[in-house]
DNA sequence: ATAACTGCAAACGGTTTGCAAGTCT
DNA sequence: AGACTTGCAAACCGTTTGCAGTTAT
């Protein structure tokens, strides 16, 4: 069996070094990052490497649920897990921690009040993580 | 007393034919909408209207909340009022509703469980509104 | 063999900015 | 006069796309 073969790939997308590169440099942020930022680092493990490789290989790791983009902010993305979470970002030092808490309105009162079926939702919240307040 | 003053306008700031233009046009909105829509709209009461004009008129009403920027979308704004709510954005015809619905986590827990000092959120519901489901 | 991927450079769309002219107070 | 505002066009920035050449399967 080959190595890259099971890992979660849709069929028809093949593993490359450039991938391997942004794929690593993905999991080695721990905080919010731009595409530029991250590019830099990925161009340590693989120089010469395309940005638009990198914005490509970025879009397929969004689909993935491996990346999430930041909302309401200059544009950022934070690496992330596939499961429905939401984000406390740190204002000081960028820090991102995933968190369950989430005490968004029922479907059932919205509904009621709003006469709104809700579908999805997005939900930041930001402030100081424990090191910086 | 001058009809202009004591409407809220910060000092030094003034009210000229253009910006009552797209405080209009904003004002007529009743969904989300783009800087292209709102100026063009707004070329109607003021043909000629600059799109510049336009962007930093927005960005004044922006600085006074009553209009606010949507999150996780194509760049879009709508009109508010500026204090804390949440929007529901129906993903099929554009309409925004505010609600005072809050997910919002307790300052508190957050504290307790992640360390973590939030000062702010951003919060959007998408899903359909009563019209659409 | 062939479908997928890459780097490059040009194109893009939304937004901002510099500037000279105009306007309000 | 002096501060503020405007329209225009150019500049900007992040992102996407077309393409000819390369590579994974």
């Amino acid at each position: 069996m080959h190595p890259d073969s099971g890992v979660g790939l849709p069929t028809g997308v093949r593993m490359t070094p450039q991938r391997r590169a942004v794929v690593a440099a993905v999991a080695g942020r721990r905080r919010r990052f731009t595409v530029a930022e991250l590019h830099q680092h990925a161009c340590r493990s693989y120089p010469g490497l395309g940005l638009a490789t990198t914005y490509r290989t970025l879009e397929l790791l969004r689909d993935a649920g491996a990346v999430r983009a930041l909302a309401g902010e200059t544009p950022a993305y934070i690496r992330c897990r596939p499961e429905h979470h939401h984000h406390l970002v740190c204002t000081s030092c960028g820090t991102v921690q995933e968190t369950d808490l989430c005490a968004a309105p029922g479907a059932d009162e919205l509904k009621r009040t709003y006469g709104f079926s809700p579908r999805s939702h997005e939900f930041e919240v930001y402030g100081l993580c424990r090191r910086c307040t």
